[in-house]
DNA sequence: CCAAAAGTGTTAGTGATACACCCATGT
DNA sequence: ACATGGGTGTATCACTAACACTTTTGG
């Protein structure tokens, strides 16, 4: 058995777990099957992967080609493959999780999917594959980033208010944090800088508007 | 284009990091290629996954076979998919990150490998294909472990002195940690337990022998 | 008695938590 | 003037970091 090509290939995929605020609420983008297995069903957007294709590139392109969301924080989640996870043979699907601003992109999707819809990601619908374990895998490590390093400011648009950076944590978190003790920890990070700018038209105190001056994901000790 | 599974497919393996601590100095396992490409140079254990074999049984079957060790720890790692990693064609590996303890087996391989050693893991031979990068990665992985989980008890026998511990520390993040504030930290974590026994024989005070009361890997914030 | 590693406490500083009131705006 | 969320400081407690000497053994 010198000609290691020769060996029974599986089929390789990617699938990507992408999330977004909206509403206060987190939301995870799913697409409709319009082929079998599962057809009509609600799965994560993710395809196959092309023969000559990183796996990055792959999750992108499908991403783009599913949602017609594009521009977003893409990281690899980890890989499922499970023999029996795809009843048409072994397919081992690569995870990659995804965040993308609040209200950043229309949904636009291109080919195979006859709908892409956001759901509530703590009560998605029923899933198809093992897509539920996957999604399960991603909040996990939604909410390790959120505490480690600087990713919730991908939710968020470039300038932000504290409060709206706060609830981005108690909602990912599910707890309430102290309004001037998460104040003061985030001055004292030095990973916000006052734009200058307020956000006007509310029928209270205008607040200050800030920016991020990290790289989005960077390893800080947020919590 | 209904029928998926006539898409081209990638081949598909697994590499398995495995570290191991000898004579104060952390190891990597490398086993020597009898087969092109890189032949006669050094690579990380591994091999093709078998079609209907899922991904942990087909990294714990290649370490047992090419290098005969068994009844480790193993997590994966990092699925490597560069399109050009491998000139034979497009291969896709998903890497486990794998701990044995000191002086725990012997080495013992029986396929397709000429020879299985142990080498400095700061120090690394030239390896063949990506492996110097997953090997990067997965000593990242292993910092981090440490830091945030009770791996490093993988590395000692069940009964070990808190020097024997200190030293992993020390070697795997290369600092020196104060002895007192090491143990307190420890104690304080509530991770050991005395056995009552102690390591005789030295030429000097004998050391309590302590074990670990929680399962390995498990999330303990350590330093 | 010497060498070598084991074992042990205190202090000062830093970061975490808990907590309540005034401010600026739109209606 | 009132409703709404924005914005701020202090006191306590817990944890971290720095630091040196005595103990026990074998040779």
């Amino acid at each position: 058995m010198d000609d290691v090509t020769k060996f029974p290939r599986p089929m390789v995929t990617v699938d990507i777990v992408i999330f977004s605020m909206h509403d206060h609420e987190l939301k995870v983008l799913l697409i409709k099957r319009d082929i079998q297995p599962y057809k009509g069903g609600w799965a994560l957007p993710g395809g196959f992967v092309h023969i000559d294709e990183d796996l990055e590139v792959a999750a992108k392109r499908e991403l783009l080609e599913e949602t017609g969301v594009k521009d977003v924080y893409l990281e690899q989640l980890y890989t499922f493959g499970d023999p029996k996870r795809d009843s048409r043979g072994r397919v081992i699907t690569i995870a990659y999780f995804a965040l993308i601003k609040s209200e950043g992109q229309r949904l636009d999707p291109k080919t195979d999917v006859s709908e892409a819809n956001w759901f509530s990601a703590y009560q998605p619908p029923k899933l198809a594959f093992d897509h539920s374990k996957i999604l399960e895998y991603a909040l996990k490590r939604l909410q390790w980033k959120l505490e480690y390093t600087t990713v919730a400011f991908q939710f968020l648009q470039d300038k932000f208010t504290l409060t709206e950076l706060q609830k981005i944590y108690e909602t990912i978190l599910h707890k309430k944090f102290d309004k001037r003790n998460f104040r003061k920890k985030i001055f004292a990070l030095d990973i916000v800088e006052d734009t200058g700018d307020i956000l006007e038209g509310m029928a209270h105190r205008p607040a200050k508007l800030y920016k991020c001056n990290k790289k989005i994901g960077e390893l800080v000790e947020i919590l």
